[in-house]
DNA sequence: ATTAGTGCAAACACTTTGCACGGGT
DNA sequence: ACCCGTGCAAAGTGTTTGCACTAAT
């Protein structure tokens, strides 16, 4: 992980290499809030700022996506693989949704002669569980 | 206009009718700040929580949707056909996309056990006026 | 040695809320 | 007269920034 981040230019640090592993080793789809709260057990003079400049950083490089699909805070995905997201308005949770009919249209570059960088597939309602505990 | 509200248990206040009629008259998808200049216009003592309470109430309603595909701010959006969205980082214009081919999977109510009560498809990228200012 | 990155605190920006007053019904 | 809705101001929440210090290369 070292390797990769001095090939970009960046600096392995302890605090970025563990944002990274949290990062991707969960599917939770953290907060910044998050993701400060859980580096901060193993860094506890670690600060907000490092955590956003670390995201804006991996933002910027493509490792990291910033999710829309909660109207209340930004949420971030190391997931790269092409994929959508099911957001519950009742617990917050954002879950992965592989939809195999979707993923024709990620092809698209243009729309309406406007350059489509980026496509976003949101489903919001009531997930599984929630429905359930009703 | 004051009928449609009353039926629904509303009260036609002029801050409010003069909302719906901005609301329903722009393409912009104007945020909520964007929607308190305009109206402040033609009530200059027209106060923010007002703002706020009509889209909170317009949304409850149904009448009005919130999109979340400007990562900085709410914006606001009364045309109620199916449609998408695109959203230009450049400028944060968002434009309507009427796009047929992915009308059909309005219809989807559920996806991985998770009750789907709404599908945003947000395109983010470069829109064409910006693309040829360059 | 150089320069990117960290930590702290303060500032920003957007959104929400409590409450008393006023206007619609 | 009742009560929803307004206006004001203040607070809440999430995000960003400036700067001096520290550490990675």
């Amino acid at each position: 992980m070292k390797e990769q981040l001095n090939k970009k230019g960046l600096k392995a640090t302890p605090q970025r290499v563990e944002i990274i592993k949290f990062l991707s080793s969960t599917k939770l789809h953290p907060s910044a809030e998050e993701i400060y709260s859980y580096i901060k057990e193993k860094f506890p003079t670690v600060s907000f700022a490092t955590v956003y400049n670390t995201l804006v950083t991996l933002k910027n490089t493509g490792d990291v996506k910033e999710l829309s699909i909660d109207p209340e805070r930004k949420r971030f995905d190391m997931d790269l693989r092409p994929h959508n997201h099911f957001f519950c308005k009742k617990c917050k949770k954002v879950y992965d949704v592989y939809d195999s009919s979707t993923e024709g249209e990620i092809k698209i570059e243009k729309i309406d002669e406007h350059i489509v960088e980026e496509i976003s597939l949101y489903y919001t309602g009531i997930c599984k569980d929630c429905k359930n505990k009703i």
